[in-house]
RNA sequence: GCCGACGUAGCUCAGCUGGUAGAGCACUUCACUCGUAAUGAAGGGGUCCUCGGUUCGAGUCCGAGCGUCGGCUCCA
């Protein structure tokens, strides 16, 4: 047979010759080096056979960039790091040892919990395997000899995965220790040049919180240490971006534990909260949004009747009554439900647009609070919109060109997920079909791409939700937009339609921000904390040179009226005021001394472009830098 | 909620094997009035997260609680 290789060339090689085969042919440096191949675009091990007539490429230590060669590295390296385990814990059981995103993990049952301390010996002895070398070789048995294999050995979660695994079962070895897996693995350990073990947390088997907790022990691994202290040093420029630490820095909000989970927000975090809130209103009133306020607290029969009771009432704060117990607001939808029913509805009205952006509370579990990104006091960007089931599609196509324009005004890339019902829901199958069916038209029409997220829907309904990444890569979920076909039932939404008959409304529950809080703090890593000059707190910051000019500069701050502009007039040399707004961040210095007038200021822009303009060719400019001053007003792009 | 770590001045952090606290920045005052990323000097500031225990003596050791951080689970 033969296969054909990158440069298109053909090499003959004997039937049922494996990747390795062909490197070896190939030549003998390319062997040594080899760590994976490629067949027809799929990785798979060196070791397994090739079929004839496949385009075929080998993938060597040099490759230290490709993600498959880095996730083959990793997962050899999580082999080794269970060895190394067992070898100092003799009475561990083994769970699973992938390669994820940035390293590996291996989950273990630890008879005696282990702390942090505990790695330590533990990385010294897989770097002692290394520089002893180890080699993968793999054997396939049939699930009946596997069970029997991992039962003597005390390994009930290796005799679980064979249970549920399906075909022969594969295993690897490397010296006396061996390891269910799937594959593929290096040849040996020589490739692994850098390896670092880098925390422990619990994990669940599974992923199943009624299963048994696990310590799961994660790692890196690399081909060089160059690249190791690389990927360290760009998790440390991450963590300089992150919105916690530069929240601080910047004086935007804090946190204090007599109410965590909701930030105190300091005035410049205000202007920013602020500016996101006209934005929000101006775009509203422009797609025919209406602004509506309803109560913080409802009596509990209110959450009793949408469901939300029965399912999140332990995420929610109570207010417990002589009479009547009343529940804060976790969402916004039950009271637009009832107000949209204190009427009875023409289908004229329709579809009707519901806008509020009040305070919410939800009770975190204390774990999950985190920054910005997880706050119990939340405020939504959040609409209900009521309609038609013949208006679904148009109005899920309006919400996702909304926040496509929204997610656009800031350079931010997110992706979009279809969530689909889950276990336990409301309503029949049927129902879900159709609702499920409208979202997939709207994204479809659009023309976004989007990824399918089965089971993750609503109870009340399918969803399409906005994800994004922070500055340490954890995915979040920004905007959400809902289609509900059974809360306005239970609610007691009714409108007359055409045909003189009372009907439910669907409403399409919306948040496009998603969490302001959220959204400021992706937005605060996103700018590395120099937000863009129209949310910029302080946007244009004015230093009189000396004692003289601080006048002229109070007069030249008062001529750039209505942006907010500072002078700082302090016992501080030039220089030093520079650096304080270099710190802070701020867009625009303009240093006012003797050689300054109102025809030629000194501009110097936040990273230390200067240029001189007039006053009116100073705000000229600004002017271009408001996005919805720049040239047209943004249109609809229906 | 679960596993692990951490909690010292407004911020970032030091404080060895127990002997009642320290730096830089910030702040205040004084001098300097300054030209594009840190002028100099002096000074003020801390229930060492909280409660309990061990000890002659606890920031330091032990326990519990609270909070934060890294994960897991959850996220209307």
């Amino acid at each position: 047979m033969h296969v054909v290789l990158p440069n298109g060339s053909e090499l003959e090689l004997p039937e049922g010759a494996s990747g390795l085969d062909a490197a070896r042919a190939i030549g003998p440096k390319l062997a040594e080096q080899a760590v994976l191949v490629r067949a027809d675009g799929q990785v798979q091990d060196l070791r397994a056979p090739l079929r004839d007539g496949q385009r075929l490429q080998v993938l060597t230590v040099r490759d230290a960039d490709d993600p498959d060669a880095l996730a083959v590295l990793r997962h050899s390296s999580a082999h080794l790091l269970a060895e190394a385990v067992r070898r100092l814990h003799p009475d561990v059981q083994l769970a699973i040892g992938p390669p994820i995103a940035d390293g590996f993990y291996y989950d273990f049952l630890f008879p005696e919990p282990i702390a942090e301390a505990d790695l330590e010996p533990i990385e010294a002895e897989v770097k002692r395997e290394i520089a002893e070398g180890r080699e993968w070789s793999r054997e396939v048995i049939s699930r009946d000899e596997a069970r029997v294999r991992f039962e003597a050995e005390g390994q009930p979660f290796k005799v679980e995965l064979v249970d549920s695994a399906e075909g022969d079962i594969s295993l690897y070895r490397q010296d006396d220790f061996i390891d269910l897996c799937r594959g593929p693995h290096l040849q040996n350990a020589k490739p692994i040049r850098a390896i670092k073990l880098t925390g422990l947390a619990g994990a669940y088997w599974r992923g199943d919180s009624s299963k048994p907790q696990l310590t799961r022990i994660y790692g890196t691994a690399f081909y060089s240490q160059a690249d190791l202290d690389a990927h360290l040093e760009r998790l440390e420029e991450a963590r300089k971006r992150d919105h916690r630490r530069l929240g601080v820095q910047l004086d935007l909000f804090h946190l204090d534990e007599i109410s965590p989970g909701s930030p105190f927000w300091h005035p410049k975090g205000m202007v920013i909260f602020n500016a996101l809130e006209d934005l929000r209103r101006r775009e509203n009133a422009r797609r025919g949004y209406v602004e509506v306020k309803t109560p913080l607290i409802f009596d509990k029969t209110l959450w009793e009747r949408s469901g939300h009771w029965e399912k999140f009432r332990e995420h929610m704060f109570v207010i417990p009554g002589e009479d009547r117990t009343y529940g804060i607001k976790p969402m916004n939808c039950p009271g637009h439900m009832a107000l949209f029913a204190h009427q009875l509805r023409s289908y004229r009205e329709l579809p009707l647009r519901y806008a509020e952006a009040a305070p919410l509370h939800r009770n975190e579990l204390a774990g999950a609070l985190h920054g910005l990104t997880r706050v119990r006091h939340v405020t939504q960007d959040d609409a209900h919109i009521f309609c038609t089931r013949e208006q679904i599609e148009d109005e899920i196509f309006g919400c996702l060109d909304y926040a496509k324009f929204l997610y656009d005004l800031f350079d931010l890339e997110a992706s979009f997920e279809l969530s689909t019902r889950p276990e336990s829901k409301l309503g029949t199958d049927e129902e879900w079909d159709f609702t499920e069916g409208a979202l997939q038209a709207a994204l479809e029409r659009r023309g976004l791409e989007y990824a399918l997220n089965p089971g993750d829907g609503a109870f009340y309904g399918p969803k399409i939700d906005l994800h994004m990444t922070d500055s340490l890569g954890r995915s979040w979920q920004m905007g959400t937009i809902q289609l509900d076909s059974q809360q306005p039932a239970r609610l007691g939404c009714r409108y007359v339609g055409a045909d003189n008959a009372e009907h439910v409304p669907y409403v399409i529950h919306r948040a496009l921000f998603g969490s302001l809080e959220r959204f400021i703090g992706i937005l605060t890593e996103h700018y590395a904390g120099a937000f863009p000059f129209w949310i910029a707190p302080v946007q244009v910051r004015v230093l009189p040179v000396g004692e003289d000019h601080r006048e002229a500069a109070q007069e030249l701050a008062a001529r750039l009226a209505p942006y907010r502009v500072e002078v700082d007039a302090s016992d501080e040399t030039v220089g030093k005021r520079i650096r304080n707004a270099e710190v802070e961040k701020i867009p625009f210095v303009v240093v006012y001394g003797d050689k300054e007038s109102h025809e030629s200021l000194a501009i110097r822009e936040h990273g230390g472009e200067q240029r001189t303009l007039s006053l009116a060719g100073f705000r000229a400019e600004l002017a271009t830098l408001l996005p919805w001053q720049a040239g047209a007003e943004p249109s609809l792009t229906s």
